[in-house]
DNA sequence: TTGTAAGCGTTATCAG
DNA sequence: CTGATAACGCTTACAA
């Protein structure tokens, strides 16, 4: 492939100056009629094309373009989340470069930098499990990143997540709801932010609820699937710490559950948190906290480029609002 | 944001010339020890990143990024698919910009041209199902195209598809190989390349086997999940065109076949081209031909940057083997 | 080993 | 309304 037409041979094909050739591109009225003509034709003749990426090198001028890093593209949530992101970007004209970082932070901090150096417009990120390089370590000036999804301890960070708390708060309501008065929390590790907050709604459902709440029935190890497994399994037979309903707060937490379920032969009422494909095709479906995750993507893309773009009072933290789908597993 | 460091401010800084420190930030060798040592303190002081974006303006230089476009990132098929296409590309040290066009040849043409504009090195393209402008439209000189997943109609084009004559063939074989003689297959239109080719995978078996074509058996009518159900339900009821076994050339087809059988309350062993998430979780479990989307999305990548990087002998179309997988619905 | 000067394709200043 | 000319941040002949 050679190169391709540039300014400079349209204007020397249709016999003007460059800049004029660059006003007629960008749009500008103040051109002589004859002129235009005979640009258009030279573009049309040489299929010229305008080179955004020079273009940009200009100061003032940027790339319109925005970096998203997730953990993995393949798997439904995070393409979800991209899938929003990018709808978003491409709504108010900007493109997407994604990456996975495979929740591993050297991987994560090699992309973003590819993007900084590549000098995008800012970024959406996703903070990977394993963390990399700390956040506030970046030397100023980086261009405006906004976290999804996950919070990042770093004051005056940007950051839009579900509402684990609310979303929580309603599972639980409708258990006790139901007639629950023993109802078990199981979710992975408290250090986690999201984790903690739903934690939080969990117990502000039950005093809501008037049910106390019992120590023996909160499991904060349910870091896998088989982990949580073992935990239902324990609360199925356990005399002392029997319960009548459990909230699975996350996604392993509920297979983890199903499985120790199918395993007693014995099912307790169930709602998780975050749906998942499978769901609706069980017996019964499964009931869940459904996070609205594309939005989640499209309010980070909208925060970036209001900041981008100078709006005023842009906000900081967004809490996207969950959805409880009652399918039956709740009774 | 105030803009960042540049080149020339570092070689300020660190009181030599902009060369040198080009020099030293390319990793050449001849440079005196102590001056590299002045431009490294005066690098990390201000935090100096290079702009790779105006590096690439250079020729001969490139942005050492990819596009992608296909119909819908949050789709799981195509999420694999991109999933593959990035790794693939950041193995190689390639950036990945994606979009989707939601299988509308305008949006998709927008894309294209804007990533064109954007002077990436390459694409790996999805052809959407509501075709754009025609391909060979575009005036040369214009980058390497890889188009995966659906065959374009042009001479030359670099193509990657799975292998569906093959895997209908194996789907089919394995159908008669458990004792049908009267297997239906039901698709969508037969002017799509894919299907055409899959169904003659499905002739190609049957002969092997021996068996005779019932025109009566073969439906290409099928571009919903519900009609693929019309038709399913009446192969389970007419006498005339009764089937024994079906192949749903594709994801709805079979959707609607398992619709039939469940409103019949009998059941037809069934192979289905492409997997499903749901497919293990019914009962029994469904069995398909499974094309390896992300090795797809791969070797295009691999096309188009051996392309790109001028290797010698790149093949321009490749056929992705598919696996069959059988789970219990075949018998 | 180091530096000067030119140029990549674009936009912006400012004089005609 | 139009056009020379100078940037933007970088790499690269070529010269010192």
């Amino acid at each position: 492939m050679t190169s391709r037409p540039t300014m400079n041979d349209v204007a020397r094909e249709a016999g003007v100056a460059l800049k004029t050739v660059s006003r007629y591109v960008n749009g500008e009225t103040n051109i002589n009629s004859v002129m235009a003509e005979r640009i258009a034709e030279a573009i049309a003749h040489l299929g010229y094309r305008r080179n955004l990426s020079a273009a940009s090198l200009r100061p003032g001028w940027t790339s319109r373009t925005i970096g998203l890093v997730i953990s993995d593209l393949a798997n439904p949530h995070w393409a979800t989340l991209a899938r929003g992101v990018e709808r978003a970007a491409t709504d108010r004209g900007y493109l997407l470069v994604t990456g996975s970082s495979e929740e591993d932070g050297a991987r994560h901090d090699a992309l973003v930098d590819r993007m900084l150096d590549q000098r995008l417009d800012g970024l959406v990120v996703v903070p990977p499990r394993i963390p990399g390089r700390a956040w506030d370590s970046l030397v100023p000036p980086v261009p405006p990143v906004v976290f999804v999804d996950r919070v990042v301890d770093v004051p005056g960070a940007r950051c839009i997540t579900a509402d684990d708390r609310g979303g929580a708060g309603e599972a639980v309501a409708a258990l006790a709801a139901g007639g629950a008065r023993r109802i078990a929390f199981v979710g992975d590790s408290l250090g986690i932010p999201a984790m903690a907050e739903r934690l939080a709604g969990y117990r502000a459902a039950l005093q809501a609820a008037g049910l106390a709440e019992d120590p023996a029935l909160v499991h904060d190890g349910a870091h896998s699937a088989e982990q949580a497994e073992r935990i239902v399994g324990t609360l199925l037979t356990s005399a002392l710490a029997s319960a009548d309903a459990v909230f699975a707060a996350n996604n392993r937490s509920s297979l983890g559950a199903l499985q120790a379920f199918r395993a007693a032969g014995r099912r307790l009422p169930l709602i998780g948190f975050d749906d998942f494909e499978a769901a609706i095709l069980l017996d019964p479906p499964v009931s869940v906290v459904g996070q609205d995750v594309g939005a989640m993507g499209a309010a980070a893309v909208t925060i970036l480029l209001d900041t981008l773009e100078g709006a005023a009072d842009v906000p900081s933290r967004v809490v996207v609002p969950t959805t409880l789908h009652l399918r039956g597993s709740e009774r």
